[in-house]
Parts: structure tokens; C-alpha cells; sequence
DNA sequence: GATATTAGTTCACCATACAAATAAATCGGC
DNA sequence: GCCGATTTATTTGTATGGTGAACTAATATC
């Protein structure tokens, strides 16, 4: 009479374990089960079938830490359980001034391959910036022969619209508002996913940092602009518009500072690179850049020069310290986020900016504002970008794992 | 040999159904199976166990709009379940300047009883302040008599940290950091928690609207002080700090105002009661207040006279109206949420500010600004706190609820 | 080897969600 | 006023799937 059942309870467990997974890293049965909360039974019961399906695999007991001579654990060794790498692929792109990186992941978010593009960006119509990401993929996949990709992550800098897969602006297009997930996802065949750069970038400074997977966490990113994402127990956490936060075009000087946007006193206008290096310019003999944004060579150059005494240009990343400290200090009242993690290539010359950060920091304790302690500072290069592109990637695949595979046919029928 | 078995699964189900009827109010079984996406079998043996167990009732079948003549609704029509309100009873207490409210609500969340408790607030040490805390609850539960309260939720002004109990700061009190919820949980043997009166009232504004209930929803409330709930989906969106935001205590203006923070050009310093008022006295002869903050009537003679044309009055007020489309700038662009909410008492002179705010905001459409039709204005009084408050203490009681009673044993003794 | 300890599996039980059938309550039409 | 039509609610049969407990497995200590 009865077709059979479906009910949503196993099909949550099933994510429950994924996610689980997913985001803590490889642990063995007993972890799943503590914290799942699930019993041991039916633990082992989901991850045989999980196991069975390709999903999981058991991994190569960890190295039993023979150092210490005595304290041994006893009794029966746990067997880690991962993400079967070779279960699927996805790919990530991250679309940069003059650069359109494609990565392809493996299903535990290794990167397997890369594949750069170099392109003038800022020359490109719509059809040209699908083309490029297009050739970024396939270039990618062309070096990891192999299944292709069940999803696709797009990570744009400036403005992005997750809910319609739209770039709504971006210091590195002219193209204005365009469409990037449609046409890619037409091109592939997979459903594509786009968020900010900042974003994408958040979810992998948190991955491997248990600390930061715990509660709020906001991770500002320094670069050519400014960016944020908001993270809550090391997910994306959003709002309106992604998990993203337009942090960098918040005013901090009413009247200030030029900024790309439009506006004036913007906290990027005295923070991003663009700027330090536009301001860097009118102070000293700097080397042009032809395109709007300066090179990591230009900065390092801008860096070295101010760090030798060149006049003015200290000023500026005295200036950029207060605006980071200003950043900070206004995520922290607003948010009061359990740690704000600051990254990006902007830190390569933050001993200069130190000082005045420190002092403006210790200055701005204003009610809710989370104390010294709670801000990190987490180097890292644009490769996390794709990381954590591929990150949400996989964790769209992880999505449609849950339902079980005899579970979709029939979602299909009716 | 097995003892009867305790699964998470029904414990969950009742949990979605009470929060549905909690946060969107009475519904059929039809419309929280609907909702809930449970079954419709599923939801008739829930509910008629929580019928059972007087946590629900059925509720007279409203009114079947008989207005139009024709086009009554065909098919058996639905009856309404509801919390049933005499089921538990909380309390609520908001403590301003110079009173202490208590209230009693029933368990569907309406104010049955209230006593205010007057008195000098910032000439009372802690005990003072708990003390009166209790004379709040205690007349409000001397005028309706009954079963006493199975929670307590407090709101203060100021900064508070629910996680701990404390209140940190509070315009309205001279003891510094303080315990609230020990001593009055250990007063009336119930769990109590705390709250900033924003984030309290933020639950109470968008109780019966639904629009407000879905996503990422800010409300900035505007009195005595400036201060921000924010809500996700309808329920509190805690950060570190609960759900409230400091987003008064964010400069605008370097150097700018005094703040009662110890900060110079917060947003508070330009748009909260106290510093239109300290500013009106600079430039007008106006009434002297004794405590530090201005009472409504001294705010409407403020707006009254700057109305009138007082010289400099009016300047006061628009001002404010930048600093408010600042607040907003502010919270959209690092934000993103889908409605921004305007409330509290300092709209009463929302007409003298409105000509600044609306070009001020118009000038702000940064990148990520929320257009201005997401921005909304919802009036209403100090009677927000307590509802809030009350709602959040409710939510408490109903996570208790969610196990059921014979579970409870089980894990007394477990 | 005996014992202890921790990890993982198997299995009987039964809670519980689902689907479908049934009952209940109302309306419109004749 | 009775008959479908329509919508809401309850009942019932069934399969799912989690739990707890017993059992097996693998290692360390003595």
C-alpha cells in the first residue's frame, strides 16, 4: 500500500555527519557520536553506509604519537573517518585584477589543480570575463584528468549578489552589473555559487583553527580593497547579501578621503592598497601602474620606501593603522564578534602600521568594543580565496548528499 | 530490558511546533503542518498531546469575515491552536531612569500585570537595584494573583552581558558592573536572564508583523540612548554581547560631540534624548533636569520650541536626522539586512529631523546600502521592553517545555 | 597470558513520522 | 433540506531508524 516512507530523520543525520566532517576535519566514529550526540550504533550504521556509497573512507590510522615513551592510550586504536577525496571534484575561481585563477578540489577541499589566466580584466566585456573563467576551469581541469566538477564557486572582488549569482560591481570589470553564475553554470552544467572574495577567503583562514569555529567571527581582509566576512561557528553567516560586509565603505571622515566608490572618508580610501599607493604617489616618485591597482611589487616597493624614511609616506600607513583600528573598533560595537581576524596581503607592511593601530585601538575602547585580545592577525596569500570558494562549493555537493541516493529518484518523480 | 527509549526526534518536532505558534501567533493544525512541513498526522498527535498537556487550546474560531457578501471560504474551517495562556506565567522588568517596571504575562505572552516601581536609580547601590527589581515583581504578581512566574527576564539600558548575567554599564545606575540575574534568580528560584532594552524591545516590534519575521531585520531603537536589536527569522541573532548592537557608541565625527561614554562624536552624542537635550540647554533657556536625563515632557518642549523657531533649536534636529541616516549607512553597509527599523520614543520629533535624514541618506547610498524603502519607522512606547523581555523569558520556559514531561525525570535522574 | 580499556558492530525493541483512508464540518446549489 | 464539493482533522497500518545493551575487536599494562 505504502510506498516507502521517506522521512527527513536520516536524511539530517546523514548532514549532520557531513557537515561534521566537513568543517572539523577527519575524527574518528567515537567524536562523530560525542559530538553529533547521535548513539555509537547508529553512527556506525550511517557511516557504513556513507562508507558504502563512496562518500567516506576510512583513513590510515594517525600517527600514534610515539614520542613520549610511556603514556601510550590504551585500548582499541580509533579509526579516522574523512571525506573520500575521490568522491567528487569541484571547482573555484577567483576573478582578480588582471588575473582569473581556476582551481579544481578534491571532495576533502585539496586543490589538484590550477590553472591562471592573464588577462586584462578591466578590458573584458560580460562575454569575455565568462570566457576567461570558462578557460580558467577547464585549464584546471585539463591538468587533474578526471571526473569534472559537481559544483562551481566564483569568488569576485567588490560587490557580489549570492542570492541571484550577480557581480554588481567590482573594482577590477568595467563591466558593471553582470550575471556570473548563469552563464557558467549553463556552460558546465552544475549549479554555481558566487560570493565576495572576502567571503570565501574567511571560510579558509578558519579551517584549520578550532578556536575560530566556535561562535561569531569576523575576518576583515586587506588587500586591494577592504573586505569581511562574518563567520558563526565556522560557517558562513548570512545577511542580506552573502556573509559578506562592505566594512571598507563605512566613513570614517566625513569629507575625506577619495574613495573608488564614490564617497568620501571611506575606511578603504586610507586602508586599501589602492589607495596607500595612490597617496603614496603624490608624495614621492613612485612607478606607474597601468591598470587602477598597483602590484604586489609596487607595494612592497611603497613599503620599503617609507620604511627608509622617504617624507610622507610613514604617515600613510600611520594613517592606515588608525583606519584599521577604526574598522575594528566599529565591527566590534556593532557585532561584538568573539574574535576579528585580520588577513590579507595588506599585512605585509603592517609594522608600520602598528603603532598607531595600537595606540588607536587602545584609544577606542568604547562600550562593546571586544578588547586587544580577541583580534588576530592571520598572514596568509591569495590561494584561500579558492580554498574557501571550493570550501562552499563542497559544501552545496555535501547538500545534495544528504538525501540518499535511492532518495533521489524519487524527489525527481514526484 | 530496555527501558523506554529516548530519541531526539519527537523532542524537536514539539520544540518547532511551540516556536511556530510562539513567533507568528495562532495558527490551524493545517497551517503549522504547512509551515513546519511535518505531516498532518504528525501535528494532530503533537498537538493533542500538548492539548493534554495545557500547553496549547484551541482557540474560538475567528471571525469568518463576513463582511463580503459572497466568497466565504468553502471546506470544514480551520480551528485556530494558540499557547494557552494559563498554562505558565513569566516575568519581565525594565529598569530606566528613575523606575523599575515589573510585569506579569501570561504563557501566550500578553501583560496581565504591572506594577512600576519609582525611585531615585542612580542614588542606589546594587543591592538597592535588586531589591527594587523584586518590589517590580512583586506587585505586579500581588495584582494578579496566581501561580508565580516559571521565568524572569530583565532589560536594562546600557551594556549588558547575557551570557554572564551582569549588567556592565547603564546610564541609569552608579554601580558599575553589577550581577543582575544571581541575586534574582536566587530571590525567586527561577531562571532569569538578561538584556539590553533594545534587543528586548526588537522582539516585541516585530511580533505581529510578518514581514519583520523573515531574515535579517535591524531595529534601532532611539530614546534616552540609542541602541539595536538584531533579529533573524523573527527570533534574537546573538552575537557575543546577546543580540543587541552598540552601534551608538560608533564615531561618526573624530573629535566630534561629548559622549556620556567617554568617547568624543558617537552617533549617540548627536541623536540620543540626553544629548539634544544638553545641547537645547546650551542654546535655549530651558527647563534644568535633576538626574541626567531629560523626561518626555522635557523633550516634547525641546521639539516644541524648536519648532516654534527658538534660534539654533532646529539646527539640533537636523543634525540628529545625519546621524541617524549615519546609524543606518552604518548597519547596512557592514550589515546587509533585509529591513532596518526605526523606533522608539526619540521619533516624537521625527518630522523636524526627517528633511537632513532623507538627503543624508539619499548622499549615503554606498555600495551595500539598504535602499531607503527598507528602512521602516515603527512607533511605539516603553511597553515594547517588557513585551520583549517577556517573549525572550517565554522562549526559556518553552525550551524546557520542548522535553516532555516524563523526560524530565529521566534525565533527573540520568 | 590475564586484565583493563577504549572503539566499533550487531541486534531487539519501540518510538515516531508518513501515507492513505476516514471522519468532520462547512458551503453552494437546487 | 439534502447532495456533492471542499477543506480540515483524526485514525490506522507500515516502514524507518534511533537507542541501549550486549558483543566483538584491538590495543596497553601487568
Amino acid at each position: 500500500m505504502t510506498v516507502p516512507t521517506r522521512t527527513t530523520v536520516k536524511d539530517t543525520n546523514r548532514a549532520r555527519l557531513i557537515r561534521q566532517l566537513r568543517r572539523h576535519g577527519p575524527m574518528a566514529r567515537v567524536a562523530l557520536a560525542r559530538r553529533t550526540r547521535l548513539s555509537a550504533g547508529a553512527v556506525s550504521a550511517i557511516t557504513g553506509e556513507l562508507i558504502d556509497e563512496g562518500i567516506l573512507c576510512e583513513l590510515a590510522a594517525p600517527a600514534p604519537a610515539p614520542a613520549e615513551g610511556a603514556a601510550g592510550p590504551r585500548g582499541r586504536p580509533p579509526v579516522e573517518l574523512g571525506l573520500n577525496p575521490d568522491h567528487a571534484r569541484v571547482a573555484a575561481v577567483s576573478i582578480r585584477m588582471n588575473l582569473i585563477e581556476g582551481v579544481v578540489a578534491d571532495f576533502s577541499g585539496r586543490a589538484i589543480a590550477r590553472h591562471a589566466v592573464v588577462c586584462q580584466t578591466r578590458s573584458l566585456d560580460a562575454a569575455g570575463v565568462i570566457e576567461r573563467c570558462a578557460q580558467a576551469i577547464d585549464g584546471a581541469l585539463e591538468r587533474a584528468p578526471g571526473p569534472g566538477p559537481r559544483a562551481i564557486g566564483l569568488a569576485a572582488q567588490g560587490m557580489v549578489d549570492p542570492g541571484t549569482g550577480r557581480q554588481l560591481w567590482s573594482p577590477v570589470l568595467r563591466t558593471g552589473s553582470m550575471d556570473l553564475a548563469a552563464p557558467v553554470a549553463a556552460r558546465f552544467g552544475v549549479p554555481v555559487l558566487v560570493e565576495n572574495d572576502a567571503a570565501a577567503t574567511s571560510l579558509a583562514v578558519v579551517r584549520d583553527q578550532p578556536d575560530l569555529q566556535r561562535g561569531l567571527v569576523a575576518v576583515l581582509m586587506l588587500g586591494h580593497g577592504v573586505g569581511m566576512g562574518l563567520l558563526r561557528d565556522g560557517g558562513a553567516f548570512p545577511g542580506s547579501r552573502g556573509f559578506s560586509s562592505e566594512i571598507g565603505h563605512v566613513r570614517r571622515l566625513p569629507g575625506g578621503a577619495q574613495c573608488r566608490c564614490g564617497q568620501r572618508g571611506c575606511i578603504e580610501a586610507y586602508l586599501a592598497d589602492y589607495a596607500l599607493y595612490r597617496d603614496g604617489r603624490s608624495l614621492a616618485d613612485l612607478p606607474h601602474t597601468d591598470s587602477q591597482q598597483p602590484t604586489e611589487d609596487h607595494m612592497v616597493e611603497l613599503a620599503r620606501r617609507a620604511e627608509a624614511g622617504e617624507p610622507g609616506l610613514l604617515a600613510l600607513y600611520q594613517e592606515a593603522g588608525v583606519a584599521l583600528a577604526d574598522a575594528i573598533s566599529i565591527v566590534g560595537s556593532v557585532l561584538a564578534p568573539r574574535r576579528i581576524v585580520v588577513t590579507g596581503s595588506g599585512l605585509r607592511a603592517f609594522r608600520l602600521m602598528e603603532p598607531t593601530f595600537r595606540s588607536a585601538l587602545a584609544r577606542a575602547f568604547a562600550p562593546g568594543l571586544v578588547p586587544e585580545r580577541d583580534v588576530l592577525f592571520v598572514p596568509g596569500g591569495a590561494e584561500r580565496i579558492t580554498a574557501g570558494m571550493a570550501h562552499l562549493a563542497l559544501e552545496a555537493v555535501d547538500a545534495g548528499l544528504a538525501e540518499r541516493p535511492d532518495r533521489q529518484v524519487f524527489s525527481a518523480a514526484g
